[in-house]
Parts: C-alpha cells; sequence; structure tokens
DNA sequence: GATGTTCCATGTATAGTTGCAAGTGTTGCC
DNA sequence: GGCAACACTTGCAACTATACATGGAACATC
C-alpha cells in the first residue's frame, strides 16, 4: 500500500486529464440531447436493439418513467419503436442511423483526442504508456463498468 | 499516428476503468446533492470562496439561475453565504463544514480505489504504472481542465 | 374461455435546472 | 446630490427527470 500510492496519486492526475478528455468529447452530444439521454443511446450502442422493461433496467429508471423518456428520444430522431416479432406486447428499441451517428461521433472524437496526446510521447515511451496502461486495465477489470451511468458515459 | 494508434486504444480502455471508478466515488455523494450543486461544490473545495458571479462563471450558469440553485446548497447546508469585506453588495460563497466533507469523502474514496486497483500489481509493475501514467499526464497538461464540469468532477 | 401475469403507456405530482426580464440595494463617478 | 454601472435576488415560465399509482393490451396457464 506503500508504494502503490504515489502510484495511486499520478492515477488521480491521470483521471483528471482523462476525464477531461471524456467530457470534451460528451460535450458537443450533450447540445442536441441530455445525459441521461445519451445514456440511453450509449446502452443501445454497445447492446444493440432491447425492448424497452430492459433497456430501463439498464440505465435504472422506473419503467414509467422511462416510457416518456423515451418518447422525447424518439421524438429528437435518435432512437425509433418498433414491434417485436416475437411478442406484440413487447416494444423494441433501436438506434437510428442519427443515434449511432451520435455516439460513434462521440467515440471517435475521444480517441482522436487520445491519440493526439499520445502523438507527443516518443514511441518508446508510446510502448511503455500502452503496456502500463494495459496492466492496469486488466489489474481493473474485475470492477464492473455497470456504475459508468451514473455519468452517463 | 500508427504506433499511437494501439496506445490510444489502450487508453479508451483506462478511461472507461477509471470512469468506472470516478462514477462510483460520486454516486453516493449524488444521493444527497446533484450533479450541478457538487459541481459547485468542487469548485469551491478548488477555489476557495468566491463570488457569486464569479462562481456562476465557473460553472458557465446564468446569475438568476445560480442564485437560486446556491439557495438549495445553502439549504441544504454545504455552503454559506457571507458578505463581503470589500463591498457590501458582493456576496461571498464558501463551503461548510458538511460541504468539505462531502467532497473530500469522494476524493478518498477515488483514491482509495485506485490503490486497490494498483495494489494487485507486483511493486515493478506499479512502478512503471506510475511512470507510464506521469508521462502520460504531462503529455495530456496542455489540455484544460475547465471543460470537467461538464460532468460535474 | 376465465384468470392472472407481463409489458407498456398514461395520470398525477414533486423537485431541479434554466432562461429572460424586472426589481433592490450598493458603489463609483460626474 | 444625481445618475449610471454593478451585484445579486425575485417573478415568471418552460422543460426534464423521477416516482407511485392506474389503465389497457397481449400473453400464458389452467
Amino acid at each position: 500500500m506503500r508504494d502503490s500510492s504515489s502510484a495511486a496519486d499520478a492515477t488521480l492526475l491521470v483521471s483528471r486529464a482523462l476525464l477531461g478528455v471524456v467530457a470534451r468529447s460528451v460535450s458537443t452530444a450533450l447540445e442536441v440531447v441530455t445525459l441521461p439521454q445519451f445514456r440511453v443511446l450509449v446502452v443501445l450502442s454497445s447492446a444493440g436493439p432491447m425492448r424497452m422493461g430492459a433497456l430501463a433496467g439498464r440505465v435504472h429508471a422506473n419503467q414509467s418513467t422511462f416510457s416518456r423518456s423515451m418518447d422525447k428520444i424518439v421524438a429528437g430522431g435518435w432512437a425509433q419503436r418498433s414491434s417485436s416479432p416475437g411478442s406484440r406486447r413487447e416494444v423494441l428499441i433501436s438506434l437510428t442511423a442519427s443515434g449511432r451517428a451520435l455516439v460513434d461521433e462521440v467515440t471517435e472524437r475521444r480517441h482522436r483526442e487520445i491519440a493526439a496526446i499520445l502523438d507527443r510521447l516518443t514511441p518508446p515511451e508510446q510502448e511503455s504508456v500502452r503496456a502500463a496502461l494495459e496492466l492496469f486495465a486488466i489489474a481493473a477489470d474485475e470492477y464492473s463498468v455497470e456504475e459508468l451511468l451514473v455519468l452517463g458515459i
């Protein structure tokens, strides 16, 4: 615990920098969509079309709440309702082209910004950063990514 | 750009993991305070007491909006108004003990979680992670931390 | 076919954020 | 002293999120 304390300090620093990157990458999307709404789009983007109930569960929203939130998302043209082939009482939600583009745009901007930062390092430095980050990512892997939804990312 | 691309991928992974940490660390605070409110507390914590107008500017809020947001923050006991010694028309905002404790608690939890992750690595691995992260932090340093406010961190 | 369950939508209500505009008190300047 | 600029607050209004309860259609089971 003693040795990892300075590494933890460095990590806190990096987390600030990375959060800046994330915040910037999301900020343009937040001009057209709210954070809770963007959350939904991200879930749809990674998990594919889902039922209303399942989707509501993923973002920890109430059914009733979620139904109306989805009204707005659909009205904005980011997602669409369709009837499920399996059961007529189920409503399937899927991203529209606009919705997918919005999420992709955010991811790409984030990737570009990170690449730009790394480009300031020499190739050997980049390699050591990559190796170290992979180590960290593996060590952090046990942690669920579920809570990301709190921030809508 | 070729070499940094895989490093960028690793960074994206890490940013997800770190965001998970951040989200978890903030989530308990969000049970008693909203995200925009917590934002204000973070600014106060790092910058010290500020005028209403300056504080509103820092979180990109309207004066009128901010005045009432502050009503709620003050009502919650997280910050307090006081008259400025310089001018009686200025209102100085400062954190209460509760407000400071709330922010500190989040920071400490974040630090603990990161330390816990790093503890899974061997000491040499920790050292290499620390060195790599410092490299990254330095490379990212040009980027302003201002945009963090978008996420309220 | 009657019953109960699942899934979604709607009714109703509360709380927070946000913006524009108007108002109050304070300060500085002529 | 009078007047404009400044700092903050309040009135008014719209929008979003969230929750609990209710309603209604589709399905499963018996």
